[in-house]
DNA sequence: TGACATCGTGTAAATTTCACACTATGGTTT
DNA sequence: AAACCATAGTGTGAAATTTACACGATGTCA
């Protein structure tokens, strides 16, 4: 027994007995530069929302895992690969996308202001880094997965070790206090900052001592154990 | 322009360009039952994993949202409704279900002890409450998705009033204080335990007593905003 | 009316958090 | 080489929070 399909349907050649939404993963990617928190977006060369901003990310290859999508993604759109990365949120309001039925499975990303190679590549027109407080308009509803994520990110600073993400294999305490200060937007006490990031036990000086500008060298530290976020409290 | 379909296609009416994942929600619903933190599972009554036990949970709809999905399918498959849900974690790793592709956007779930009226219903053969410590063996990846929601829920208790949504619309410090015992696993110090949770400001005295055994009754309090899970500390 | 079982209550020690200011050091300038 | 500059590095006491700990109160039941 045969049944006839219309052009219009040739392309499509995966079928289902019941619709099936299709899935995506939208990374934010966070890192400090400027002595400001930023996130990466990339230019929209193509409908819908065209011309505007958006997170990287894009469709679930059918077999891929939910975290090397996002990662293929990241890697294919901004040219970033090897950060630290962590599930977000599922969002999945039945209009985000005015194509067809979406469900984003964001994720957040930490990297050091270092090893920022961007390149622009297929379907990003373009890659770059904007500061937190100063968002262009967004497509779909990336505004609002930011904003959680950047609640996330704030929280997280205070019961984990997920801020030495943002270091580069050495750094000062001072260094290490600004890019707290950053995120939480607010000044900390310098004694009591090395105190509590001291007893943490994570860090560790080098012996190295790093010279900037006309005033006393600092010491240099570096992580213990690279790559893991502790659990802390 | 005609092309041809076997019959092996017919029912698959909605096709897509690309290969689409299903999408699923599940749902650990907890409450407290004989002293022990239980847990809602569904019998399965047809494959995959037929006879085993499972989440409720199931297919989104499409046009559906995520939460309301995760609602809908507890009501059907367990005729609870109206609990507290919060998302909890994505799964989609590719082998996951045996039948297709699946992604599933978890969420869980607490409930007070009494109004649970469970049915059985349409596409779970049964259903019924579980000790944690003493779970069936489960289908899919469901004992992973049970672990990591016990332990965001125990999290939780230290920093949210989420424990009070196990709690019925009145009840004794004691009681209160067992709750937190359970999902902790660990005996807490009466008077440290009252002078905590009252300096919480959210549960007030009703002015009743409760009496129950030869013993002193013990005053009733109940909450001051109901079903609101404030953020604490 | 005495035994029973849980209710309800306070204080002191220990720990953690917070506030706060000056000396050290190397580079730069004169 | 002396003075100046700018950031590095360091300790202590007060306040707040957390922890440990024991007994009299009260209603029921025999």
């Amino acid at each position: 027994m045969k049944f006839t399909l219309s052009s219009k349907q040739l392309a499509a050649q995966y079928c289902y007995p019941y619709p099936h939404p299709a899935v995506t993963t939208d990374i934010a990617v966070f890192t400090i530069l400027d002595q400001q928190l930023k996130l990466l977006l990339v230019h929209r060369g193509a409908p819908p929302f065209q011309g505007m901003w958006a997170l990287p990310g894009g469709f679930l290859d059918i077999g891929e895992d939910l975290e090397a999508c996002a990662k293929r993604e990241l890697e294919e759109e901004t040219g970033i690969s090897g950060i630290y990365l962590e599930q977000l949120y599922t969002f999945g309001a039945p209009d985000r996308d005015p194509r067809e039925r979406v469900i984003s499975v964001t994720y957040y990303a930490l990297t050091p202001s270092d090893r920022l190679q961007l390149k622009a590549a297929s379907d990003a027109m373009d890659a770059a880094w904007f500061a937190l407080d100063n968002m262009p308009p967004l497509a779909f509803d990336h505004q609002e997965i930011i904003t959680l994520a950047h609640r996330r990110l704030a929280a997280k600073l205070g019961y984990s070790t997920i801020a030495f993400q943002f270091m580069p294999e050495t750094f000062t305490l001072s260094e290490l206090q600004t890019v707290y200060e950053i995120v939480l937007n607010k000044k900390l006490d310098k004694r009591n900052f090395r105190k509590w990031i001291l007893a943490l036990d994570q860090i560790e000086e080098t012996g190295e001592l790093r010279r900037s500008g006309n005033h006393r060298p600092a010491r240099i530290y570096q992580l213990k154990n690279p790559a893991r976020v502790e659990i802390i409290k």
